[in-house]
DNA sequence: GCAGCGTGTTCAAGCGTTTTAGCAAAATTC
DNA sequence: GAATTTTGCTAAAACGCTTGAACACGCTGC
């Protein structure tokens, strides 16, 4: 008559799939005393380890019982024991603001699934204490580590409290050098690219409307911009490089100073100038490509993608970020503490370039 | 002599501030030690228990202890011995194709951790075996419940595993009647919005632009349609709507289909349309608003507030429905098993339409 | 006939908390 | 000044699981 009371249905005969009606959920001694062995053994045929000897006949009943109580692990118990739990966190400054917060997700639960890791995820919309909280929770928690982002590419502190973790920042970067392990894009190497996909439509005359904020995205195309020229043998002309607010209305305004230069192909510091940009030329009576080729930055596919003629443009890798950082948290790739890692930023050539191509 | 082998610091004397570089985790047994109390008071000082009679100096003790060591409980065992976690689980099948996700995201974090809930976030992409997965993760980490959510407005099946645990469907729902708890964004009235705003403006001849792809929104976009101008007192004219595949392409390939029906106001599907609708326009010389009015549908930021001129529109309210969702599944709010919990879709009214604002 | 071994299984401690019942001392009552 | 109440604190069980040590077998080999 013991443990009569212990759940709703009768020991001996149980349901035939027990549900999470039944106020209780069925835990491993409820899986053992259906299988008539101990709770241990259930733990090992589970865990399936390898130098543990179980009869395969036990191994069978053990299975069944399983299967006929529906039983589910507690997590919680596990980790637990174990020490350290199966989590990653991750705090984002805008997951709402932009689709770009949603790929450094999307490339970090991948990542982090692979290796057996959930992702825990804090959205903090700039608010400090927000992010204080949400750190606090995630270090409660245990998480293997914290990935740190940022929305755009930029210098961030570290908050004292990430230090208590294991931390990797992702698309930002600590300002002290050697304090923090980093991912970034590879903001030269994407306006390298940029660049030759106009190069090598034969394009020698290329301007650069390049961003009036001031950002490591700013400086870094701009170099990558000089480089690919230089490689090209074409001396830099600081004349063809214009400034503009790095939006539509930006794009289209710049469209003036930009036809006095009279280059047959412009390079954007991002696509959403382009998209204005496209709107500005096409006000002049110019076709895109025939008249003058365009590029962007950034690959916002509901933008680049879908514009008329589709906008050649070089894919921020946010996905690959997310994924690195899961990467070089758990330790498996390399992750320096004196600089941050470059991902490549893939060039992505639509219609907006190939000349043979109008629209 | 006892413990000497605890921890790296001496007990009597510990480091300042105690940090993760030690190998183990501060616990509440070395706070209790450290205070000269048991564990039991220094839980009792932790959760600021009403009826618990602790005195000051000792509460004091405790608080110091606690700070001194860098304490963090540790939110796995207080969650074993609770049984029910903090945690509230989050099935999304498109984080990173569209901004949408991060919406409801953002909304069901920000309503969880009100309620002091953490969101457990897992990105399936539409992988049936992902999702299952996810599931099956979430139910070992005993969630709260789960929210289901689609990155567009349909039905869907109710995976088997998601019966286990408490769960609310956002964005989607149920065939089946009767069979789950709901909430999705209102069409119907959102079309009527939309409508209104040209109505508004005076135009009487407006035409709708709609989807060719079946779905609740098709459906509910045309009623929303209908219902205003009933209200108007205008007669239904079936041939003022036309259908279109709902991109850019789809909305440029439908001007000359529009052009033919002389209206002076248009009511796109969504955003996109709009989009593709504007060049369409603007290679027939026409201006909008002032030859034609156009709104949109959908809100998609980096679209509609940045077109020129900008869109007047309706927002699909992800952030709500995400809010909303978390608030059924703790029951705060009223939520029918029988039928999907409607949140309105809120006009938005920017220079697409007042014929008094030029380009 | 027994030491030794491989096999299959269980014991029991422990992970870091919460919480209830209960104890000792101090304060209050009459 | 004994009885009662209040105050301040602790012991210990429990939460669901893992794991190394131990145990009970039946075999083998000598």
């Amino acid at each position: 008559m013991i443990s009569q009371e212990k759940n709703s249905g009768n020991p001996g005969i149980p349901a035939v799939h027990a549900r999470a009606d039944s106020a209780h959920p069925v835990t491993l001694r409820e899986v053992a005393e259906l299988a008539g062995v101990s709770t241990a053994t259930v733990s090992l045929v589970i865990n399936k380890k390898k130098n543990a000897r179980i009869a395969d006949e036990t191994r069978q009943r053990v299975t069944e019982a399983i299967a006929k109580l529906g039983y589910r692990p507690n997590a919680m118990a596990k980790t637990l024991v174990s020490g350290t739990s199966k989590f990653i966190g991750l705090v984002a400054d805008g997951v709402a603001t932009t689709p770009f917060a949603g790929q450094i997700i999307h490339g970090a639960q991948d990542e982090a699934w692979k290796h057996g890791y959930a992702l825990l995820i804090a959205n903090t919309e700039g608010n400090k204490d927000l992010e204080k909280d949400a750190i606090a929770m995630m270090l409660e928690y245990k998480v293997r580590g914290i990935l740190y982002s940022t929305w755009f590419h930029r210098p961030t502190d570290v908050p004292e409290t990430l230090r208590e973790a294991d931390f990797v920042l992702v698309n930002c970067f600590s300002a002290e050098a050697g304090a923090a392990r980093a991912v970034v894009p590879d903001e030269a190497q994407g306006g390298q690219s940029a660049t030759e996909i106009l190069l090598r439509e034969g394009h020698r005359r290329i301007a650069f409307i390049n961003t009036t904020t001031p950002a490591p995205a700013k400086d870094g195309r701009l170099q990558g911009y000089k480089s690919a020229l230089e490689s090209a043998g074409i001396p830099f002309n600081p004349e063809l490089v214009l400034e503009a607010y790095p939006d539509q209305e930006g794009g289209y305004g710049a469209t003036d100073d930009l036809l006095k230069l009279k280059v047959s192909a412009v390079y954007c510091y991002n696509d959403r100038m382009a998209m204005g940009l496209y709107d500005g030329l096409r006000e002049n009576g110019l076709s895109i490509p025939g008249d003058i080729a365009v590029v962007g930055f950034d690959n916002q596919e509901v933008i680049a993608a879908h514009l008329r003629p589709p906008l050649s443009t070089v894919s921020l890798p946010h996905y690959e970020l997310g994924a690195a950082g899961v990467r070089m948290l758990l330790g498996l790739d390399a992750a320096p503490l004196d600089s941050a890692v470059k991902i490549a930023c893939p060039a992505v050539e639509r219609a907006s370039v190939a000349v043979h191509l109008p629209a």
